[in-house]
DNA sequence: GTTTAGCAATCAAGAAGAAAGAGTGCTAAA
DNA sequence: TTTAGCACTCTTTCTTCTTGATTGCTAAAC
C-alpha cells in the first residue's frame, strides 16, 4: 500500500519523533538514518506522506509529526519484533518467580515490573468474577452474628464477604447452608447465584428470609462487584516532555483518576493478544492525547485479569508491545 | 504574644490569601475588612508582622504572602470553629448512612466524602494490626491444598489469607488447628502468633513443619503487612492555581505516588484529634508545598485507621478541620 | 522521470526594550 | 499613634526585532 522507501521514511520519522518528542525535519532523517537519498527527496516524500494523512505540520516551517494514522500504521506494520534486552529479560524472570499466594497479587507484581521496564504508568483489573465456575462455596461462623461466605472458582480465584445478621446463627446452620450451596452451585457458573436458589432454600429448608436475604445480597454484591483497579507509576508520566504541558498533565490525572474509563478501556476488545488504542481511537475525547496498550493476564489459557498501559500517543510501541508479550507468556506459564 | 489589632491583620491576611491565591496588599485589607485603620497602618504592622515571621514578601513592592509559621499561628489560635453549612452536614449525614459490611468500606466512603466536602485530595489507611487482640482465628479447607485463615480482632475487623500446601490437608488436622490456635490466642495481641506457637504445635501435636511452616508464614505477612492506602480525588488538586506550575504538581504526584511517605504521614504523631503539618514541619523536603491534616478514624474510640487531607500550604484550614471535626464525630457514633 | 542543489519565504522562539500598574516604605503632617 | 502623599521598586505585559530552523519551489543534474 505504501512503497519500500516510504516506509522506510515514515519508520525514521516516527522512531526519531519517539526519540526526540521533536518535530522531525526532513535534514535530520538524512543524516541520522542513511536511505540513500538527500534531504530534498525526503521531503518531497514526506509531502505526499502528508497528503495521505500520516504525517502532520505543527505549522508551515517545521518539521513532521506522526498523525494517529501514521501511528497505526506504524504498530500494525512497521513495528519491530523482540525489543526487549537480555537485562530486562532477566528482570521480569526475577520479579515473576515471587511466590504468591493470591493471584491478584501476582498480577500485581506484573503490572508493577511493566510500568518499570517500560517508564510508562501501568494498570490492572481483575477478572469478571460472573465468567467464572463455582469449585466451591464455604460459609464460615465468625462470632455469632457474623459469617463469611468464601467462594472458590475454577481460575483459582477466590472471593470471599462478611455478612452480618440481625438474629443469632448456630453452627448447626452453617453446615446446612454449606451442604446446600455446595450441591446445588458446584461447577455452576458464579452468577448463578440468584433468585430460584433464594426460594429454594427458603421453601425446602425452611430458613427465615432474615438469614437469606442478607446472604443472597452479600453473594450478589461480591460476584458482581468490579474487580479493583491497580495503578503503578503514575509519576512516571510527570517525566515526559508533553507533560510540560499543564493541559496535557491535568488530562492525563482526570483520566486516571476516572476509574470507570480506565475500567472500560480494560474491559474492551480482545481480539488480538495486545490491543492497542492510539489517542481517540475509541472515541473518547478524554484519550485524544494519550495511547492505551492492553493485554489479557492468562494462565494455562485461563482469564486471570487485564493489564495495561498508558502513556502519550507518542510512546515507544516497539518496546511496550515487546515487552507485554514477554511478560504475557511467562504468565502464561508457556 | 500578639497584639489583638495584629492578630486581626494577620487573620484578614492568611483568609483573603486562602481565597485568592494572590499576594495580599494593603490596601486590599482595608477596604474587604473593615479593621477601622487606613493602607499605611495596615502596612506599618505588616512590617513588623514579616519581621517577626509570620508573613514573607515574593519580591520588594508586592503583597505579603502568610509563611508556615503564620499558617501555624492561624491553625492554633485563628481558626473558625464550625466551617460548615447545613448542606455539608446533611451530604455528610447521607453518605455515612451507607451500610457496609467492612469497617475498610467505611473507612472509604468517609475518605471520598472528605475529599468531595472539602475538594482536596484526600488518602486513607486501616488500622496497624498488631495493635489489635484477637477475637477468634478459623481454618477453612479450600481444596485439598489450601487453606484460609480468617483472623477476626476485638475491633471488628477481619483479615484473611490463603495458604497453600505442597501435601494434601484433611479435615481432621483442620479441626486441630482451630482448635489449638483458638485455645491459645484467644484474647492476645495479634503479634503474639510466633515462634514459641510454631514449636509448641509441631512437638505437641505432632504436626509436619511442611504444614506449620507455611501457615507460620502467611500468618505473619497478613499481621504484620501494611494496610492499603486509599487515595481519593487526586484530580481536585489540578484545579488549583499552585498546580500551574509544573514544579509543583510533579511534587505532588511524586509525594502521592510514593506511598511510603503518605504512610508514615498517617501513621505519626496522635496527640490531638486533628493533626496538622504546614510544609515541611515534619522535615520532610518533599512535603514543602503542601500541608497534612490527619485524624483517627475511632469507632467507640477503637482505632480503625486514619484519614487525612493532602493539599496546598494555602489551605482551607478552617473548612477542612471543621468537616473532619464533623465526620470524625459521626464515625465514633456520638 | 527522478533526484538534488539552491534559495526565498515562513514562522516559532527568544531577546530586548518600553510602558503600565500595583504595592511598598518613608517622610512629614495631623 | 495614625495617616496622607509620593517617590521608588519590581512584576507583568506588550511590542518589536533578531535569529535560526525548516519548508516548498524551481531549475539544473542525473
Amino acid at each position: 500500500m505504501l512503497e519500500e522507501r516510504k516506509k522506510k521514511i515514515l519508520q525514521a520519522i516516527i522512531d526519531e519523533y519517539i526519540n526526540t518528542a521533536e518535530p522531525v525535519s526532513s535534514g535530520a532523517i538524512e543524516k541520522k538514518y542513511r536511505l540513500g537519498c538527500s534531504s530534498a527527496t525526503i521531503r518531497n516524500e514526506m509531502v505526499e506522506l502528508e497528503k495521505t494523512g500520516y504525517l502532520e505540520k505543527p505549522h508551515t516551517s517545521s518539521g513532521r509529526v506522526p498523525s494517529a494514522k501514521g501511528y497505526r500504521f506504524y504498530v500494525d506494520e512497521l513495528i519491530k519484533e523482540d525489543d526487549i534486552s537480555l537485562q530486562e529479560i532477566k528482570y521480569i524472570q526475577s520479579k515473576l518467580e515471587t511466590k504468591v499466594n493470591e493471584i491478584e497479587e501476582l498480577t500485581q507484581i506484573a503490572t508493577s515490573t511493566l510500568s518499570e521496564v517500560t517508564h510508562y504508568t501501568s494498570v490492572s483489573i481483575g477478572p469478571r468474577a460472573n465468567f467464572q465456575n463455582i469449585e466451591e462455596v464455604k460459609f464460615v461462623l465468625l462470632g455469632t452474628r457474623m459469617l463469611m461466605a468464601v467462594i472458590l472458582t475454577d481460575t483459582g480465584i477466590v472471593k470471599e464477604t462478611i455478612i452480618k445478621f440481625d438474629e443469632d446463627i448456630t453452627e448447626q446452620q452453617v453446615s446446612t447452608l454449606n451442604f446446600i450451596f455446595n450441591n446445588k452451585l458446584k461447577g455452576k457458573p458464579l452468577d448463578e447465584i440468584d433468585k430460584p436458589l433464594e426460594e429454594y432454600i427458603f421453601s425446602e429448608m425452611n430458613y427465615s428470609l432474615n438469614v437469606i436475604k442478607p446472604i443472597m445480597q452479600q453473594l450478589d454484591r461480591v460476584i458482581n462487584e468490579e474487580s479493583k483497579l491497580y495503578l503503578e507509576g503514575a509519576n512516571k508520566a510527570f517525566e515526559l516532555p508533553e507533560f510540560k504541558s499543564l493541559e496535557v498533565a491535568r488530562n492525563f490525572i482526570n483520566l486516571i483518576d476516572t476509574k470507570e474509563v480506565v475500567r472500560d478501556l480494560l474491559n474492551t476488545g480482545f481480539a488480538k493478544d495486545i490491543n492497542v488504542y492510539i489517542g481517540d481511537e475509541n472515541e473518547n475525547e478524554q484519550l485524544k492525547d494519550f495511547s492505551i496498550i492492553t493485554f489479557k493476564h492468562r494462565y494455562q489459557d485461563k482469564d486471570l485479569g487485564t493489564i495495561g498501559i498508558i502513556g502519550p500517543k507518542r510512546m515507544d510501541y516497539s518496546k511496550v508491545i515487546s515487552v507485554m508479550k514477554y511478560i504475557s507468556k511467562k504468565l502464561n506459564g508457556k
